[in-house]
DNA sequence: TCTGGGGTCCTAGGACCC
DNA sequence: TCTGGGGTCCTAGGACCC
């Protein structure tokens, strides 16, 4: 046995989490906008239908978060700078963080890319704050980015440790500390756990992450399934993943959606919106080089009735063939109601050997 | 003035087959 | 005069994340 005076190896895994990603992106090429009140989104007019993708500190102060209307944003901060969400911006910088996190020299190093902003990193070290800093230190210095760094013994404690180091410090959240931390802390709290889930938790009496730690199993087998049931146990005891997974990515599928400024009353208008999304998804689909085995469309009718139509095809790559699937589900689409938003989602074949996701949270991207 | 756009996974129920 | 049970596929909807 090893002492505490002893210093031991052992492995980590740490989630390195930018800091308002999207509007330092947009301060760092124009650097007369640092200090301001920033609000990023949509086309970035805030008159717009459109919400809020990303709020600067300065904004923030005066209640504006992201998902939140842009007209509403004007009216919380109406001196605020509105900027366009820019996607090719932000997939730029994204690949540079990620370029610096995959070319650490610490041996042994794993980075699993959770999205544009952030990654675990998995690492074996005896200094995992140490190696926190040396990898704030080189994001800064190759990307002039800030991150904060969540540590742990598991990817469902580094992730859930970075609420804690926010902005730009480190948090550590092991089998030790992790119910002393969040135990009394409501189940929303977790990563993973939304307001529905939380709500029908409560409903069994179950309304802190200690309760749902020693939740009875087969209650919440009953009220979520046999997988969902059993992951939530885990998401409340902090367990999961031990192991960077850096099994390269393969997405599933591609989709377009289109919210309309005017909500569209003509069948025809919708068949012509259904026709240019599918076209921008078979290009990205395209890219894959992955047939198509399944069309899904999606319509919201005004004011928030959301519907989806799909169908499973044979697998094919043919264009025609799946524009063609696409319009006669856009044959269901209700001719007596308004249309607000059409969404057309292309499944793919997956190759063999791909990432396989098991639960909401690992294969969040 | 109400809620973007891009993803993933799970569940329940019906159809269908043996 | 009777409809069991298991398995798979498909579809729609729900939930969550960034």
């Amino acid at each position: 046995m090893q002492t505490g005076a002893v210093t031991t190896t052992r492995p980590w895994v740490l989630h390195v989490d930018l800091d308002q990603f999207i509007a330092a992106v947009e301060v760092l090429r124009r650097p007369e906008l640092a200090g301001r009140q920033v609000v990023v989104g949509g086309r970035g007019d805030p008159t717009e239908r459109g919400v809020v993708a990303t709020a600067s500190y300065e904004a923030r102060e005066l209640g504006v978060g992201s998902g939140m209307p842009l007209r509403t944003a004007a009216r919380k901060a109406p001196d605020a700078v509105f900027l366009p969400h820019d996607r090719e911006a932000y997939e730029a910088a994204s690949a540079e963080v990620m370029a610096v996190l995959r070319g650490l020299r610490h041996p042994g190093a794993r980075v699993q890319v959770l999205g544009w902003d952030e990654a675990f990193v998995g690492a074996t070290t005896e200094d995992p704050e140490a190696l926190a800093r040396e990898i704030q230190g080189e994001v800064l210095r190759h990307t002039d980015l800030r991150c904060t760094v969540g540590i742990g013994d598991s990817t469902v404690r580094a992730k859930n440790a970075t609420v804690f180091g926010k902005p730009g410090g480190t948090f550590r959240l092991t089998r030790e500390n992790w119910l002393t931390v969040m135990g009394p802390r409501p189940t929303r709290d977790l990563w993973g756990v939304g307001p529905r889930v939380s709500a029908r938790l409560a409903a069994h009496d179950i309304l802190t992450v200690d309760q749902l730690a020693h939740a009875d199993r087969e209650v919440l087998v009953q009220e979520f399934g046999p997988r969902m049931g059993p992951w939530y146990l885990q998401l409340g005891r902090g367990e999961g993943a031990s192991e960077v997974d850096d099994t390269p990515w393969v997405a599933r599928g591609h989709s377009r959606e289109q919210t309309f400024q005017r909500d569209l009353e003509e069948p025809e208008q919708v068949r012509a919106a259904v026709q240019e999304l599918v076209a921008a998804v078979l290009d990205d689909v395209a890219a894959e080089g992955r047939p198509v085995v399944r069309v899904t469309l999606k319509v919201r009718y005004a004011p928030f009735l959301t519907r989806s139509y799909g169908r499973t095809i044979p697998a094919t790559d043919d264009r025609a063939t799946v524009t063609a699937v696409a319009l006669t589900l856009a044959g269901r689409v209700d001719p007596d109601r308004r249309v607000r938003l059409v969404g057309v989602h292309l499944e793919m074949t997956m190759p063999d050997g791909a990432r396989e996701g098991t639960t909401p949270t690992r294969s969040a991207w």
